[in-house]
DNA sequence: CTTGAACCTCTAGCCGCTAGAGGGATTATA
DNA sequence: TATAATCCCTCTAGCGGCTAGAGGTTCAAG
């Protein structure tokens, strides 16, 4: 049994954001103190461990919601998580991408060696988009 | 002199955030007609695809306003402007590095081949942490 | 002159937190 | 045991960058 702010150093999730999973519906109202303070198990511990693992792969709310409802029940098949990952992975190849262009481009951008705005690259640039080397 | 609705189709930005850049300042309020709709010049179209462009490439409304700033006194020095895109490369430089991390560790979990949840790669993997390959 | 699309303002909502006010509980030390 | 320091409670409001909707007005084509 350990307390909210106990939780929060081993899970590295702040405080506040542990009351609005609480609030949200990821993680279950713990039990309370005498005086009415949450105190959480080994449980807890764990649920909110792959909350935060799932948030830092850029999973949503929903999509844990979804993940956790999964891992509540393991005889379903497990197409639903892998459909889930899935579509994530496939996000992040995206993103990727279109900041590779950005990176392009900005490297494009900074290598400006004017003295001042008036024949800037970055604000050129920035003014003119047919100078950019692809579409975003 | 055209309308809002013109702006938006030729800048491609929508009709409630070309309000919302008005309201945060980032563009001057245009001219209005006899009925009070706004009416907007070249200029506009110019600064609004100038921010379109910005916004694309990930700066904050806040960088803009500098940007914006900067552009309209050419004399100054285009340092800030250099400093400012030069943070933008390495905050995504930044991001590109960590999504890279995020493709490879969902890759390996959407290599699950188990049948059921109780085996499942992508639920086993966002509980335990400690299978990740790389720190996130 | 009528109709229908486009425009107006205003308020509220989205996500995923984060901050602050104003209080009560717990714990370490004297 | 008293007190101080630290923790915790609820509640509300705010962040960025829009987006949606209500309820009303104006514009332009036929």
């Amino acid at each position: 049994m350990f307390s909210i702010g106990e939780l929060s150093k081993r899970t590295g999730v702040k405080i506040p954001t542990i009351r609005y999973y609480e609030q949200m519906g990821l993680i279950d109202a713990p039990e309370r103190s005498e005086g009415n303070q949450r105190r959480y198990s080994k449980e807890g511990l764990q649920r909110l461990s792959f909350i935060r693992h799932s948030r830092e792969l850029g999973f949503s709310i929903e999509d844990i919601k979804g993940l956790l409802e999964l891992s509540q029940h393991p005889e379903k098949p497990c197409q639903d998580a892998d459909k889930i990952a899935v579509q994530r992975l496939s996000d992040v190849r995206a993103r990727i991408a279109k900041l590779r262009r950005l990176e392009r481009e900005l490297k494009r951008i900074t290598a400006c060696q004017a003295d001042n705005v008036a024949s800037c690259a970055v604000i050129e640039s920035l003014a003119d988009h047919g100078l950019c080397d692809a579409e975003h």
